[in-house]
DNA sequence: AATATAGGGTTCGGATTCCGAACGCAGTCT
DNA sequence: AGACTGCGTTCGGAATCCGAACCCTATATT
């Protein structure tokens, strides 16, 4: 009830960039998610390192639990038992769709030089993005690729 | 002033992800630039192929041109001059976040198999994206990488 | 026992944003 | 002239956002 409907009628869209955009496509959850994969776990330390509203934090932390990609779990603090969000195994495959978006936005939106460098843990370089072709090898941009109608095209 | 103010507080924390994420994270930019990669150029197209609503599609589609994703410009048709959108070196650059985000939206959320295959233009095989460390070569996942404060980072 | 503090939310109301339908407007075609 | 097409803008109601206030559970303090 609370979730958007317009993301619903989106999201029956069988294409497979709308569907996760209506999941990922708002202010909002792409930072809760970059938060995430910084090791941030309970709803306090979201809320205040973001400064989201309490309501809407709830509200997408809700979501992406429903949609599998976070999981909410109880743990034990050093007092007491409190509740923790973790990444899932889908989740965690999110990595590449956040390392994307910030080699662009190194890229073209950082004037002062990229806020936080990524290093490869252990060897100390820096972890880049490939698109390559899994049959040549060969690197493949925007123009060296087509689209076809696959398996999950169905015309109602 | 039609566009969101909340975006403009986001795009300002220095965060390489926060700022792509203000102006890419909504439901229709994504698809928007799916479309635009898909050959898309025309407004009446975009607008019948999404279904999206004129007056948003004419602000989304200027809030591009604005960041230098787009760019308007006219053209000759066989009868006349029109207006048409295509995709910047900027925009292009964009291509591998959508394909992150269609990678993982075919893994987890297409059920009935991929909607569309892409193929790479020649060989027809299979462009992947990969994420490996430019340094030693390895492949790199989210475990593997640790953030660093870089250059961009200043403590106001 | 009563109060205080902390985590993790939910509720509420006003401000924003979204969206579809209607309208504008310029350039063609008949 | 009148109709049509492409590309928008305007308008008003509906949906969403957000901050402040409230709620509940559980431990700590007086």
């Amino acid at each position: 009830m609370l979730a958007p409907m317009r993301a619903a009628e989106i999201a029956e869209q069988r294409c497979s960039i709308a569907r996760p955009a209506a999941l990922l496509g708002d202010r909002w959850t792409l930072v809760i998610l970059r938060q995430a994969f910084t090791g941030t776990k309970r709803f306090e330390d979201f809320q205040s390192a973001l400064g989201i509203s309490r309501s809407l934090l709830s509200e997408r932390l809700g979501r992406l639990v429903d949609a599998g990609v976070l999981r909410r779990e109880p743990y034990k603090d050093a007092v007491r038992t409190r509740e923790r969000y973790r990444l899932t195994e889908m989740g965690l495959d999110l990595y590449p769709v956040l390392m994307a978006l910030r080699e662009w936005g190194d890229r073209y939106m950082a004037e002062d030089g990229p806020p936080l460098e990524i290093r490869h843990r252990g060897c100390g370089g820096e972890p880049i993005l490939e698109l390559r072709c899994s049959t040549c090898g060969e690197p493949v941009g925007a123009r060296d690729a087509e689209a076809l109608p696959g398996p999950g095209l169905k015309v109602a």
